[in-house]
DNA sequence: GCGGATCAC
DNA sequence: TATGGTGATCCGC
């Protein structure tokens, strides 16, 4: 049944989701204000009939429609498959994660507090304790006054004035951004030369060096660090401190604005912090991610230990051992400077007042074009494939490609064919063309680059020449992966599926310390062995005890340990079924029981109503 | 290799 | 009065 046109009253249960959609990504993962709902009420009232609000409204129903889906295969998946089965596997993968958790390096996350504004109230001290927003059109920064009337980063200025009428609005100024953001960042790096610099306002440091170095606790580096800043910027930054780079930056959050947090380095404080964390907090859980755990009952960390089952049989659409991952906190702990190699693509798009004409479109088509070699000149690329983005008055988004065996680095090749690719769909009503290249080659490979790169260091970014645009509040550089970090081998292949992990229990364990170069495998012993590494010791517990006898076994032979653990298995169930074991209820509760002193920090996972 | 979707910032 | 830009990844085909 399709609901007749909502637009005076839409049905509860899908305006819910909807009017959470519509007040923007940064609304759910930043701390809520009072009264969000009515917020959301006057967001959703001022977009009302746009078609921007329609568009939304259709993805937020496609959503729906995708949810009852998984919902069915669920359903099936849950009569038809060997559950306690399942349930082993899940226990093998979890005892696997833990066995290579990691707490031995101290991973910081520093994160300027609304960064573009607080750059901004230096040039205009007067701004001070006003509500205001940096940005056009949509804003990238609200000040924290403006943010208590629910004012948000990515929100349109329009919607913005109307939560906030007071609301002062200030345009973007790249260059101060980027100039600030190089004088924090040279501060952080007298702290770990060797740290990740993840936007204009992020970095990640390993300051475990620094700490012996200097004989200083982790508190007291990141508190100093943090003074420094101040002192040295007049910038607040707020810090996250934990043993991988997960948990440090939603700790760096907790905090937040100019505050530190510390997390305890076992695993059974980091379980505890995991298990009431709402999913959304996790970084690669986005609004619809969130949504489709939510419909199997997974709102917090603690919920996808209860739901592992569910989510093992659904290992596609929510990727079993990420999950397991997130509840119990294992993540990458490798941090080191982005490297031009790991550059994928180089790209350049424009919105505009939407237009129909042929020529006109071309014509921004071609500006695109310009602005994307400029770009690729300064920055040194080529690419091999060209791809052509288009929205379209109403929202929808296209890509089309083309690849070609030369590399691309003018305009008139990117222009011609962008061209080739967008005259086929036409006629159409176009509000942004943007431009993308792939397949990258580094020009400035076998330059001096490397001898610049050596003594430049960290913070300098791209080229010395002209700074790269800062688009928002947030910028380039590459970040996240904490999946791909904590695979057994990394090889090619997913590791995901079900099957996959079952095989993989029969693998070698040691995740392929110093070889292949391929950096697909960030765990910590792929971290490039330098003066400052080999001082480190990699303890990564190479003994584990059996969750069932306590037995204490080696996990660099993964085949004896699956078969003792198959063994104490299979013992327990014995015993059970015998009624020997003091609970003894259903054989999969049972089960869990079993592995709880590690696994199952709280055995009520949504009963805290904090 | 291509196109859609999702995510971060 | 009318909702951004850059880059990455994953999936299905």
């Amino acid at each position: 049944m399709v609901e007749a046109s909502s637009d005076t009253a839409p049905t509860p249960s899908q305006s819910k989701s909807l009017l959470k959609r519509l007040a923007g990504p940064s609304s759910a993962k930043a701390g809520l204000t009072n009264d969000q709902s009515d917020i959301n009420r006057i967001i959703a009232e001022a977009s009302k009939g746009s078609k921007y609000y329609e568009n939304e409204k259709k993805k937020d129903k496609e959503l729906t429609e995708r949810i009852k889906r998984l919902l069915q295969t669920q359903n099936t998946a849950m009569k038809e498959a060997d559950l306690a089965q399942v349930e082993s596997t899940v226990s093998h993968v979890l005892i696997e994660l833990e066995s290579l958790r990691d707490t031995s390096q101290i991973i910081v996350h520093i994160d300027a507090d609304a960064f573009f504004a607080n750059c901004e109230l230096l040039y205009n001290p007067d701004l001070k304790g006003k509500p205001f927003g940096v940005g056009k059109g949509v804003l990238t920064t609200a000040s924290y006054e403006a943010r208590k009337f629910g004012v948000r980063s990515g929100m349109a200025a329009f919607i913005a004035k109307k939560l906030c009428p007071e609301l002062i609005l200030l345009s973007i100024h790249p260059q101060r951004y980027s100039d600030m953001s190089k004088k924090v960042m040279a501060i952080l790096a007298r702290y770990d030369p060797d740290m990740l610099v993840a936007s204009c306002d992020e970095a990640y440091l390993n300051i475990t060096e620094y700490c012996e170095q200097h004989n200083v606790t982790a508190e007291e580096c990141v508190s100093e660090m943090r003074r420094i800043v101040q002192e040295e910027t007049k910038l607040t930054v707020s810090a996250g401190i934990a043993p991988n780079r997960m948990l440090a930056k939603i700790c760096s959050d907790k905090n937040k604005p100019n505050g530190q947090f510390h997390l305890p380095f076992n695993s059974q404080a980091i379980k505890d912090f995991m298990v009431d964390l709402p999913v959304r907090k996790v970084p690669g859980i986005g609004r619809v991610l969130e949504r489709m755990l939510e419909s199997i009952g997974v709102t917090t960390c603690g919920d996808i230990f209860t739901h592992r089952v569910s989510i093992a049989l659904l290992d596609k659409e929510f990727g079993l051992r990420f999950m397991l991952q997130t509840y119990m906190g294992i993540a990458s702990n490798v941090v080191r400077p982005y490297s031009r190699e790991e550059r994928k693509s180089i790209g350049a798009e424009r919105t505009f007042h939407p237009l129909a004409d042929k020529d006109k479109i071309l014509q921004k088509l071609e500006e695109v074009a310009e602005e994307l070699e400029n770009d690729m000149t300064e920055t040194g690329w080529a690419g091999r494939t060209v791809t052509l983005k288009y929205k379209l008055d109403d929202y929808q988004v296209f890509t089309r490609a083309k690849s070609f065996e030369r590399w691309i680095t003018k305009k008139v090749d990117l222009f011609a064919t962008g061209k080739e690719l967008l005259l086929p769909e036409l006629p159409l009503k176009i509000r942004l063309i943007g431009l993308r290249v792939t397949k990258l080659k580094d020009l400035k490979l076998s330059t001096d680059s490397g001898i610049k790169r050596y003594f430049s260091g960290p913070t300098e970014q791209t080229s010395p020449r002209k700074k790269r645009k800062i688009s928002s509040e947030n910028n380039q550089d590459v970040d996240y992966n904490w999946q791909d970090c904590i695979l057994l081998d990394g090889d090619e292949e997913d590791c995901k599926t079900l099957e996959d992990e079952l095989l993989s229990l029969t693998k070698p364990a040691s995740p392929r310390a110093s070889a292949a170069p391929e950096g697909a495998v960030p765990t910590h012993e792929s971290k490039p062995v330098s003066a400052k590494a080999a001082g480190k010791k990699r303890s990564i517990e190479s003994q584990i005890s059996c969750p069932l006898c306590g037995k204490e076994l080696n996990t660099n032979d993964n085949q004896k340990v699956n078969a003792h653990i198959d063994f104490c298995l299979s013992r327990e169930a014995i015993q059970e079924a015998d009624g020997q074991l003091p609970d003894a209820k259903a054989k999969s509760k049972s089960q869990a029981n079993a592995w709880s002193w590690f696994l199952d920090p709280k055995t009520k996972p949504r009963s805290k109503g904090k």
